[in-house]
DNA sequence: TTATAAACTTAGCCCCATCTAATTTCTCTC
DNA sequence: GAGAGAAATTAGATGGGGCTAAGTTTATAA
């Protein structure tokens, strides 16, 4: 059996090599977990003994075969956990984060598989970000374009948003932009502001650039008209 | 913070506590928590360190007043649960107790009150045990009376079964006997076996004297007819 | 009232996950 | 290709929760 630190660890891994496509190293783990460096050598050793990740030392770690599905089952049942609060339990969008990073740990899956029927096998979470199927396929994001990739004019349609910064999800929602709505691009300033126009309203949203390269979005093919 | 096992140590001294009236010995809470008695030892001095028990060497344990709260909102916990996995989920009878005592232990009272509130806040769980309100109020059973007090003759009200025997859980709702069920008391011999009739099927059950006594029932006061 | 069995505690060990301090390895620049 | 600085690892400690073996205390019964 795994610890739900082990769990954690391995989480972390993998959207740290998803991101970075290359070896995770300590250091990049460390900051992600909150701990210090030496802790991660240690961990990343017995996750290696146990044969979850590949590590080498000073050059950082990979996920096996072995690890990548336990890491997509603990995605899994946190992006459901996140859908079935918002949707079931009246869990504001803000607040599923917390609830579902621990509780992601201990659920049964069959539990997650009872929600994920409840729900209706849904594909993404309420931040756009796709969910394992039981047998743990992933559906890549659409786009590979962020909200900072765009020109002026442009129109939009958000895909997803970070889950892990409550301020900035109270912020988007509270400027109704969630996953799916529409936004045109209205303004860019060389000191890095997004400035931004939900679709239906005229209400301007200045975004740092760092944040609108965090939010995916899809291009309209079909040009506004 | 208090971890999952402390949180076990007393629910389980909650529980023995009420059954015994007295102080729970070590060796009572060993067996209960299936550890040796030394770890025993070592966790209700932690407890009493931090004063959610009084603990006098070689007399036992009582939960403090800070104690006793703790104990009631995990057992809120698991009794919301278990309700809201058979009726929500469609968790087995059976299944539910596995997943609750270890969710009990992760849910928010936030959560708590979300589920509660979807329920209805329903006064007792799948078994007839009574669910601690959000400020810990508890309604104690109805009856002290068992399975195993009444005459050949008598017609009960089922009231509450234990909740941690799978297979005794299976057994009985195969034979259509759940909390609310009202049975005929048929037979009762000296070695000890109680033969019932749930109402309205001429289905003869049989349940070990021992069975029947942690099987809680109400006598029905205007009989049969 | 004293011996002995049962119950309980202490002592000392293990594994987990973390830490700080000290050391080693890597990498990058000159 | 040598040396400085950054990154990673080893060493050794801590606290949580558990174990076995050994030593106390309590309770019982002769």
């Amino acid at each position: 059996m795994l610890s739900a630190i082990m769990e954690d660890y391995l989480k972390a891994i993998y959207y740290l090599q998803d991101e970075t496509d290359e070896r995770v190293r300590t250091s990049t783990l460390a900051e992600h977990m909150d701990v210090e460096q030496p802790s991660v050598t240690s961990m990343v050793k017995k996750l290696a003994e146990r044969d979850f990740v590949h590590y080498e030392p000073y050059k950082g770690v990979v996920l096996t075969d072995t690890g990548i599905p336990v890491a997509l089952e603990i995605i899994r049942h946190h992006r459901l956990l996140e859908r079935y609060l918002t949707e079931r339990l009246e869990y504001d969008w803000a607040e599923v984060h917390d609830e579902a990073d621990r509780l992601e740990h201990h659920i049964s899956s069959q539990f997650a598989d009872r929600i994920a029927e409840q729900l209706g096998n849904p594909a993404v979470d309420p931040h756009g970000d796709p969910i394992p199927t039981a047998d743990l396929d992933v559906s890549p994001l659409q786009s590979g374009e962020t909200l900072a990739d765009q020109q002026v004019g442009d129109k939009v349609r958000i895909e997803r948003v970070p889950d892990n910064d409550p301020d900035l999800l109270r912020y988007l929602s509270e400027h109704g932009i969630t996953p799916t709505t529409v936004v045109e691009i209205v303004e860019t300033t060389s000191f890095g502001m997004v400035t931004l126009v939900p679709d239906g309203t005229d209400e301007r949203v200045a975004l740092p650039e760092e944040v609108a390269r965090s939010i995916t979005a899809q291009t309209l093919t079909g040009d506004s008209n």
